[in-house]
DNA sequence: CTAGGTTCGGAAAACGTTTTCCGAACTAAC
DNA sequence: GTTAGTTCGGAAAACGTTTTCCGAACCTAG
């Protein structure tokens, strides 16, 4: 059960180096190629590696090279399909290029985000990712990380750092949700509502702020970017005696507890209700009826995550900002040819 | 912008020591705590600490004291929501315990699980968690965590490898299915169509396993967890003319596909088609019609893995195998009251 | 005033690696 | 045959911590 061919503990380069009869340093160079040497005494070391099932010691690796291969990429919520197809589409860009990807899950809470943020730079991360929690209170976190590695804002941007950012044109994309509501609705500026989330974050903010300039009548209700939000967001609409009208929400799964509960309680979309909303997430063109929403480009996003991380220099001076042009996709929840 | 007090690179210890004015091991020991000392000598180290900035190098910690507090934890398919709220539960019941949880996706490739159980290993975790690729073919990288590192299997296992393993009564989640299906299907052994997936998977073979043995007739597809193939079977079932039946999947994104591609094509559930699924994933219940589905014990899930991992003495001779019972919950996709 | 104990700070070793530096051996050229 | 150059292996320093060990200082008791 023990593979432990010398004393305790686990096996070292110290071990090999016995074992093939060199010293420690030829089996580094002959494990790293970091200087040619004879084939002979390549081939030794390396099977005396594999006698022994010796796998490098990265944390010493780490602390002599002073870097990791490793970015950390820090979540405010798992559990939104948003950003796991984020994190996956993140991994899968890094996956083949040798430096791996770390995630922690924030939960939504400041402290945890925090502590994120540290347990990062304490583990020497090359790169730090984030989606900052909140637009005013997470500037602490992403200060501290941007002073100490290279650091990229993702999707959410937080006040006042000037700091690198990727995330998708909010402006753009409610433009599109605009133009796409004046085919059926006869009066431009006729009031919508808007179940807003998030109001916290920047995006969450952005898009209720451009939705309200361009229908300054609207009904804004808020709250966060769950499921369960936008159901109880429409228990207080249809309290309200509302029962009909475009319902813009800003994100995918408030728009998904939207339609869930308006065709519990007997409400038609797109008959009575038309409803839309934003990320598309996968399970958009599952539920019933299928959602319209604004679609992010999450693998050009990925792309650009990962060029800025590789060839960033350590410091980043040059503060980037990919912003990205989101699209339209018009599905049955609110069809263009309703009207 | 550089926060660096002295030449260059980062704040150590040594710094704090100078400023302060000791010797680096008083600055740890003010630290930890790890020996009392006098309060105005802590209390200037800690002064210096502030003035600095100073944040402890990890990395130097844990190669020092071979610990890293720190799981790692690898995922399939982060994409999977029964696989992010696994992954968000684990997070939330370690987060306040000082050891953090560190993801990877393994993207459901055998290759990338292999290279994440290395680069674990390599960074030294304290304990890893993992759900297989595999049934079969992820034993290498299970038999080579395993004999580094106190490692624990999540809701699949291996073949062959005897291992600690978490997960739920698959057998029993089917009989509750089957004592359900039996309620409205006149005919006992009366054949249901199953939708299998990830049938190279410890739970997808169980759960289809022990569907075949009670409905040994039954029509059996199979294909992998996700909501396309959801979608791709209901194509190929419709092409053999089939208008109605008891549809049992072996998971909830399957399930969600299918009841998508169903009423899409005009189908009704549950009127033509009933349809049950597994895992009891958030959006279960938000689907048309909401999704009747066995439902596993996750937070008890998470409790069992954390004090595994937390009384685990490193190598653990003691084999851990915590079954939970899941439980039915009935929805509209299949009423009970419906014949 | 001395013997024994206790407190507490610092020097230095240790963790596992990479890499710089040095020196030995060999080659080639004059 | 000597010198200069090149190759290649090893000794040792370095990375940033923690922790063992030692010794100085102080206290207490006889």
């Amino acid at each position: 059960m023990e593979s432990n061919a010398l004393g305790q503990g686990h096996i070292t380069i110290r071990h090999v180096a016995i074992h093939a009869g060199v010293s420690i340093a030829t089996v580094s160079r002959a494990l790293s190629g970091n200087r040619p040497m004879s084939p002979q005494l390549q081939e030794r070391v390396l099977t005396a590696v594999d006698a022994l099932g010796y796998h490098p010691n990265l944390v010493g690796r780490a602390l002599r090279q002073k870097k990791t291969s490793t970015i950390g990429l820090i979540i405010p919520d798992l559990e939104n399909p948003f950003f796991s197809a984020l994190t996956q589409r993140i991994s899968r860009r890094f996956s083949d290029s040798g430096t791996d990807v770390l995630v922690i899950s924030a939960d939504n809470k400041l402290e945890l985000e925090l502590r994120a943020v540290r347990s990062f730079l304490g583990r020497q991360v090359d790169g730090l990712v984030m989606i900052p929690c909140d637009e005013n209170e997470s500037g602490e976190a992403v200060q501290l990380a941007s002073t100490h590695v290279s650091t990229l804002q993702l999707d959410r941007f937080v006040d006042g750092v000037d700091l690198s950012f990727v995330g998708c044109d909010n402006t753009a994309g409610i433009n599109l949700v605009i133009a796409h509501i004046d085919e059926f609705v006869d009066e431009a500026s006729q009031p919508v509502i808007i179940i807003g989330g998030g109001s916290s974050t920047s995006s969450g903010r952005e898009r209720v702020q451009e939705l309200t300039r361009h229908r300054p009548r609207s009904l804004v209700f808020d709250g966060d970017f769950s499921f369960d939000w936008g159901r109880r967001s429409i228990a207080e609409i249809l309290s309200q005696g509302i029962r009909r009208g475009t319902i813009v929400t800003t994100a995918d799964v408030i728009a998904l507890g939207v339609t869930s509960a308006l065709t519990t309680t007997g409400n038609s979309v797109p008959k009575d209700f038309r409803v839309i909303g934003f990320d598309d997430v996968g399970v958009a063109y599952l539920a019933h009826p299928t959602l319209t929403t604004v679609s992010q480009p999450l693998a050009d996003m990925a792309d650009s995550i990962f060029s800025f991380m590789i060839t960033n220099p350590q410091s980043s001076q040059l503060q980037a900002r990919r912003i990205f042009r989101p699209e339209l996709v018009v599905r049955e929840s609110s069809p263009a040819s309703h009207n």
